[in-house]
DNA sequence: CAGCTAACTCACTAGTACGTACATTAGGAG
DNA sequence: CTCCTAATGTACGTACTAGTGAGTTAGCTG
C-alpha cells in the first residue's frame, strides 16, 4: 500500500472541484442574476477551467439549479437546528423571529438568489426534484408555538402558521433584499449596526403584538 | 392653415414613440431582468425599430434608467393622492397599510423592477438625478398619523415613520415579489383572491397591534 | 411649394457568451 | 508495471446582442 496523499493535496478530486464550482457560481449568480452571470467569469475565478463546469453540470441552467439546491438545502438544515420549544409561547415566537432575522442577516447570497429566482417566476425551482421534496421544518415549529399560545390564552389572534412565517420572513427579507433601493431613496442603511439592532427587536415585538391581538 | 391630423393618426410622433418604447421596455425588463432583457425583443414588440431606441435613449442602460424613472415617478404621484388624514389615527394607519397593499397588488411590474434593481445594488438608481430628488410623500403622512396617535394615547410604541413604512412595505412587497418561490415551496398562492383578502386585513391588524403595543 | 430638420428605416459589425471537439494525464485496479 | 477510465486542459465554433453608419422621408415653416 503506497502512501495516500490527503484530499486537499490531490490534484484530481471530483468532489473538491464540484464544490469549488458551486461556491464561485453562487457568488456570481447572486451578484449578477441568472442572465447577467458569466460562465467564463466563474471559470476564471477558479483553480479549474470552464470545461469542468460543463463536465459536471452540463449547462449554465443546470449549474444554476444546483446552486439553488445547495443553498436551500443548507438553509433548511440550519432551520432544523432551531430550538425554541422549551420556551413559553410568547418568548418562543419572539426568539424564532429574531433568529430568522439573524439568519437572513447572515445569508445575503441566499436572499439574493431567492429574489432572482422570483424574477424568473421560480421556473428553475420548479425543474428541481430536490427542491420540490424539501420540507419546511420551520412551519411545524410555528404550528406548535401557536397551538401552545392559543391553549394558554396568551395568543388571541387566530393565525395560521404559514401566514405567521410569511409575516416574519417578509420583514427580514425586505430589510436585506431591498436595502440598496431603500438606502438610495430614504437615506437610511438598514444594514448598518444601529438600525439592524432596532429592527431585530422590532420584528419580535411585531409578531408578538399581532398574536396577542388588541387587548 | 391645413387640417391637422390628430396625434394618434400622425405617422411621426416623437412623444408617442418614446412612450411606446418605455412601455414595452418596462415589461421586458420586469420579465427578464436587466441583463436578461433583449433590446431586439423590445424592438420587435413595437411599431418602430431598434434604431429608435438608440435614437431616443442612447443605450440599454439609459433606457433602463428611464424606465425606472417613469415607474417611480408614477408611483410617487399616486402616493400623493392618498388621503387618510381625516381618519382617527388607528383607522388612518390601518387604511394606509391596506392602500399600500392594494397598490403593490396592482403594480407588479414596478415591484419586479425594484427587486431587479436591488440585485444590482441600486447602481442605476444612483445614476439618476430624477430619482435622487424624488421625495417620499408617504413618510410625511405616516409621521402625522404617528404624532396624532401618540398625542391621543392610542399608540404606545415609540415608532419612527421610516420603520413603520418599512414594516408595511415589507409585508406587501414580499407577498407580491416572492409569490413564485413561496408558492413552489409552501404550496400556497399568496396572490389568489382568498389569500389576498386575508393578508390584506392582516397587514392592517399587524401595524395597529404593533403601534398599540402590549397593553 | 421649397427647403430644412427631426423622425425614421435598413443593413451591418464587432465583440461576446454559451457550449464543445479533441487531446492529455493522474492515479487506482489488477 | 501496465492499462483503463475519470478528470482535466486547450482551442475553437456558432449564435446572439448591443450598438452604429448612412441614407430616407414626413411634415412644419416661411
Amino acid at each position: 500500500m503506497t502512501t495516500q496523499p490527503v484530499a486537499s493535496e490531490r490534484q484530481r478530486d471530483a468532489e473538491r472541484t464540484k464544490a469549488e464550482i458551486l461556491k464561485v457560481a453562487q457568488q456570481e449568480f447572486a451578484r449578477h442574476g441568472y442572465a447577467g452571470a458569466r460562465v467564463d467569469e466563474i471559470a476564471e475565478r477558479m483553480r479549474t477551467t470552464k470545461r469542468m463546469i460543463y463536465y459536471y453540470f452540463g449547462s449554465k441552467e443546470r449549474l444554476y439549479i444546483a446552486v439553488l439546491e445547495k443553498a436551500y438545502t443548507e438553509v433548511r438544515a440550519m432551520e432544523r437546528t432551531i430550538d425554541v420549544e422549551h420556551l413559553a409561547p410568547v418568548e418562543a415566537i419572539r426568539t424564532l423571529a429574531e433568529l430568522t432575522f439573524d439568519h437572513h442577516d447572515l445569508h445575503r447570497d441566499f436572499i439574493k438568489l431567492v429574489a432572482i429566482e422570483n424574477v424568473h417566476q421560480a421556473e428553475h425551482i420548479r425543474k428541481s426534484e430536490v427542491l420540490a421534496n424539501l420540507g419546511t421544518p420551520v412551519l411545524d415549529v410555528i404550528s406548535r408555538i401557536l397551538d401552545a399560545g392559543q391553549a394558554s390564552g396568551e395568543f388571541v389572534t387566530d393565525a395560521d402558521a404559514i401566514d405567521v412565517h410569511m409575516m416574519i420572513s417578509s420583514f427580514c427579507f425586505f430589510r436585506v433584499a431591498n436595502q440598496h433601493t431603500f438606502g438610495a431613496l430614504f437615506g437610511r442603511d438598514m444594514a448598518a449596526p444601529e438600525h439592524r439592532d432596532r429592527l431585530r427587536r422590532m420584528v419580535g415585538e411585531m409578531v408578538v403584538a399581532y398574536l396577542r391581538g388588541q387587548a
